[in-house]
DNA sequence: TTGAAAGCGCTAACAT
DNA sequence: ATGTTAGCGCTTTCAA
């Protein structure tokens, strides 16, 4: 009462393009049990007989039978996909984080049991619909946020909409959101910076950061008044451009003028700058001059000597975000659960009131650029 | 005999969470028709009468309604989904042609009505069921390869499988091939190079290429000996591993040994090394010594005085690669209709051959590492 | 030009 | 522990 299928089911292999793949019932057919039995033995496999399972598994192999997605996303009213937008490349700077958080958010759904969707759209703009037709359709069952510096409309509209999604980067101005994020403590990031100067021997110590009241730059500038103070060393800071050439200029000015000796850059944009004035001047990064930057770009990674840098951890970003998401899809969308595991690091002291947020710590990856002083 | 729903699919969405959308048949319902009119009003509006139309129109947007993708899915079987593999992030090296890639990937996707979806797998593994698990599930309508140059026996394999693909890269050891492929004039890209250090005065010119033996340095050094002919120049080689060290060794050598003063070099990664022996050697890029590399990395952007590179139009990649999925999307797959508009550009006398093929010609970004010799 | 019927492949609920 | 029934929301015949 089976095998009638089977040589259908291999030659249609061979006969080319298409290769219409076995279905639920083409396994139950052939394993001599009922479609549910099937579907059971691929879902909670607990509920069969060993024997049943097995022959249903053996089936499933020999078939190559995939449960087709489409129709498990229609029963089920879900999709598996995890929605996130990609900006587009940010030329002439050295921001690198995406490929790196990319990768691991890919890793990380996949092991999940889900996938990750891309799509455009521009942030900035109210009308973009992006967000709102990739719900309406059922494409997508979370977001994944990366924007959250802009004020992001789309988080609070999100937030209203009851969609489920998680952020990477804090609500900085949206104090009554309730979305799980994962961010990275910059503050600490530059602390480290700062002190990792300052054990160098560095006494005159600058910090550059960027124009614009980005609470991001906030948040590094408030490590930079931390450590600074700590270690009372002469402490001056500019705000310029995130642009290589505006780092320079203001180096130079502050070589000339304050006589620094270390610079604590907000990115490696801005460090790549102070390098381009140490070489004109022929002052020796690490020996002389002091330089660390932030995000540890390939561009910190290559250039000489070498430019330390503050590193997030991408990865584990990426892991949390995902471990979030998992918790509320499905579960009432962005009502976080309170009394999950809810991490928080040893430095988010301010932020210990936070729901459903953890602040992961950086590292600093010492290179050329900041080697003992001489 | 229905009626009977109407009240309850208004009011979830007043009701917090979930917000079940609106489906086809609340659109028939509120604008008076059946459904089937409404499906025609969205995949073939020239069937309906204009004002049957406005008015079915007018609801889809009074509603909210977007159709539900996974029922469209299941009925059409097909995904409007595109599978991306995407790799890690190469850390160490001046790679980054990923994020403008993928970016240009997902917007021109989008406009031809697809998203794409990210997997991860590992490209060399022979077990890795990456590829056939999504095949078999039915969860992507074709792949974007960009990894031929393994020798993929992902793209040996998806050809006899005959999915629909499209490949970032020549098929280069694989003759027999007929799946639509793009790629980028490495070799003319190396001489247009080659003839800019030649044109601004340098006489003693050094390729400096990666060891193995992989295709895409084949081609890069092709254009090398072209160019280098062509213009009488004293001209060397030498081949290293693709790092920074590597190349500022090499370059150490060449100075010394064959007094060089033009480095034409297949990746940036070893430009910057090239750059690195320049600075610890206090020679000046570009005034005394030019050096031109390969993919316009963020890196070459911001280091200092700016790396003349060799950039590859990745963003007409994604389009003709999209453009050519569409192509073969449901029309039996690895069959490529040799009668639509295949496009071979000037360069491409040796490839002309080729079916289903588009060679792009690379543009060189001029920058002060390679400013006319004084 | 519009409507009715059928079914894509799966899983949830119930019955056995 | 397994089978039966129903239906997710859409589009593709076919009929009116």
């Amino acid at each position: 009462m089976n095998g009638v299928r089977s040589p259908a089911g291999r030659s249609v292999r061979g006969a080319g393009r298409g290769a219409s793949a076995a279905t639920l019932s083409d396994v139950a057919r052939y394993a001599g049990v009922s479609r549910q039995t099937v579907s059971n033995a691929i879902n909670s496999p607990e509920l069969l007989r060993s024997d049943t399972l097995s022959r249903v598994q053996e089936a499933i192999a020999t078939l190559g039978y995939s449960p087709n997605r489409a129709a498990r996303n229609l029963r089920t009213q879900s999709s598996r996909l995890i929605g996130l937008r990609f900006p587009p490349a940010q030329e002439g700077t050295a921001n690198a984080l995406l490929d790196r958080f990319v990768h691991s958010l890919t890793e990380t759904s996949q092991a999940a049991g889900y996938h990750v969707l891309l799509f455009s759209g521009d942030p900035e703009d109210p009308t973009d619909q992006a967000y709102d037709e990739l719900i309406r359709s059922h494409s997508v069952d979370a977001f994944i946020v990366t924007d959250t510096y802009l004020g992001n409309p789309q988080t609070r509209w999100l937030r209203e909409r009851g969609f489920p999604f998680a952020a990477f980067g804090r609500p900085w101005n949206d104090a009554d959101s309730t979305h799980p994020w994962v961010d990275v403590d910059g503050a600490a990031g530059i602390e480290l910076a700062t002190h990792h100067l300052a054990d160098a021997g560095h006494q005159r110590l600058a910090f550059l950061g960027w124009e614009s009241d980005s609470p991001i730059m906030d948040d590094r500038h408030v490590g930079w008044q931390r450590a600074a103070g700590d270690r009372g060393v002469y402490a001056v800071e500019r705000r310029v451009l995130d642009t290589v050439e505006a780092g320079a200029r203001a180096a130079a000015e502050l070589l000339d003028a304050e006589q620094i000796s270390g610079f604590v850059c907000a990115s490696d944009t801005l460090a790549m700058g102070v390098l381009h004035t140490l070489w004109h001047r022929q002052l020796a990064p690490g020996a002389e001059v002091g330089v660390v930057g932030f995000d540890d770009s390939q561009v910190a990674q290559v250039v000489q000597p070498g430019l330390t840098s503050v590193r997030q951890p991408l990865e584990e970003v990426a892991v949390h975000l995902v471990a979030a998401l998992g918790r509320i899809i499905g579960s009432g969308a962005a009502e976080a659960d309170d009394e999950s595991d809810q991490e928080v690091t040893e430095d988010a002291n301010d932020e210990s009131r936070e729901q459903a947020g953890l602040l992961l710590s950086p590292t600093l990856v010492v290179r050329g650029s900041s080697s003992r002083k001489s």
